[in-house]
DNA sequence: AATTGTTTTAAACGATTGTTTAAGTCCGGA
DNA sequence: TCCGGACTTAAACAATCGTTTAAAACAATT
């Protein structure tokens, strides 16, 4: 009946608003820019969506949901060891965050939702947070003795995310932080993903102590199958 | 000549803008709200700073100033052990993110330029982020193989900052994927930083294996004298 | 007491905001 | 062809924003 993803009209301001809401926020950003960047006219928004509010709540939807389908878990095969789950695990995570080519803005919408949640936060925990909270969980319960608590699998899946999450966060003070030539060498998604999925397995006793057990080669290798091929998908 | 930390009308408004451009933002943050908290006339922004932007610029300063003298690194006797500085500084770190009683506004205003720099960002690198980053490479200077390269170095610096600031960042996000009653009973500032300590030094080889090392009791006692001290000073 | 410079005040200004309105356009079915 | 609902459009609206203004109040010096 109504045609989704084309440039009706309702899609137009949907997509167009999308980029807008995440680099400026949603105060800043003002119902004019979005209908002219969407090449729609001004009451547009308030006919298909209302006000600027709700059109703010249903972009942070459809973020989350194009999210959801770009880059979906990799399902591994069952006898895949949980290192090695855990290095796919993060490897999405970290690319999710820095993107690839394109600037990630679904992942800055979200952040701006972590940082100040507003109504739209609720669903995104449920929806999005919560299962890949789970997921995490899942697979640090391969790693971890039977006996640790989970209050204490909780601290350790937040310290796993805490590392990705910040490279999005911080990004531009990285980018002060580190030579431009440093960066371009060893900061893509590949390489932080087998930093940060070291740096864990280490300290979980997974492999030998950090330092001495990576080269830190431009070029890592080291990436299974199927990690690699979930990590390829976000280019969509 | 001039009061400085006195209810000076210049100073009502800087502490007044403080609070309100933390919880808002620079946008959604109006002058005539600053005006109102601060029981000055709407004109006296303008008189004393100009526009609206100079005042938020000076604001951030301030956050930073405060911050620095109430959050000092503690200065450690030649013959601490590393692993102890670097418990230290992580306390520190995860003190000022989460705070103790009063909400931490000042870290608040500053994780906003951290996500969407503005203007007040570069000399917030050049007199904070920058020289807390060299002592943390100072730290795992005397923690890691001469020969670790610099550009790893600085990754593990990444990953432990990473480990801290996301639960400021996330706080409410971690506070709808945890029960309230854990989350009062193991996300103190103290168990936290220990959590983190733990799970870095683990990584580094400086203790066993994470998971069997610590018993996660709701309260640790391990904290060093130097480390102690400077946890406790946040408070102030 | 008069004067000077500084600070405070209330009011108004112009610009921009989100939203509404009412007239217009389009298009398929009778 | 005419009608009726769905959509589009340009214009206007009311509210709020940051900023300016000019007069009043104040404080210190001569």
């Amino acid at each position: 009946m109504e045609p989704q993803s084309t440039d009706d009209t309702r899609s137009r301001i949907l997509n167009a608003a999308g980029p807008v809401f995440a680099h400026k926020g949603f105060q800043s950003s003002t119902v004019r820019e979005i209908c002219k960047a969407a090449k729609v006219n001004l009451a547009s928004i308030n006919y298909y969506f209302g006000d600027k509010q709700q059109l703010y709540i249903e972009t942070v939807k459809q973020a989350q949901r194009k999210r959801l389908e770009q880059v979906p878990q990799p399902d591994w095969a069952q006898d895949t060891r949980a290192a090695e789950k855990l290095r796919g695990f993060i490897v999405v995570l970290i690319t999710r965050m820095i993107g690839v080519e394109e600037a990630p803005w679904q992942t800055q919408l979200m952040m701006r939702e972590i940082l100040q949640p507003t109504k739209a936060c609720e669903e995104l925990v449920r929806d999005y947070f919560r299962p890949q909270f789970n997921v995490l969980l899942g697979i640090l319960d391969e790693l971890l003795p039977p006996e640790t608590p989970s209050s204490q699998r909780h601290q350790l899946a937040f310290s796993i995310v805490g590392q990705c999450l910040y490279y999005r966060v911080a990004d531009a003070v990285v980018g002060m932080l580190v030579e431009n030539q440093e960066r371009a060498q060893f900061y893509s998604a590949a390489q932080l993903g087998e930093h940060i999925t070291q740096f864990t397995l280490a300290a979980l006793g997974q492999t030998d102590p950090f330092p001495e057990q990576i080269k830190h080669q431009p070029i890592t290798n080291s990436m299974g199958a199927a990690t690699k091929k979930a990590a390829q998908k976000v280019n969509e």
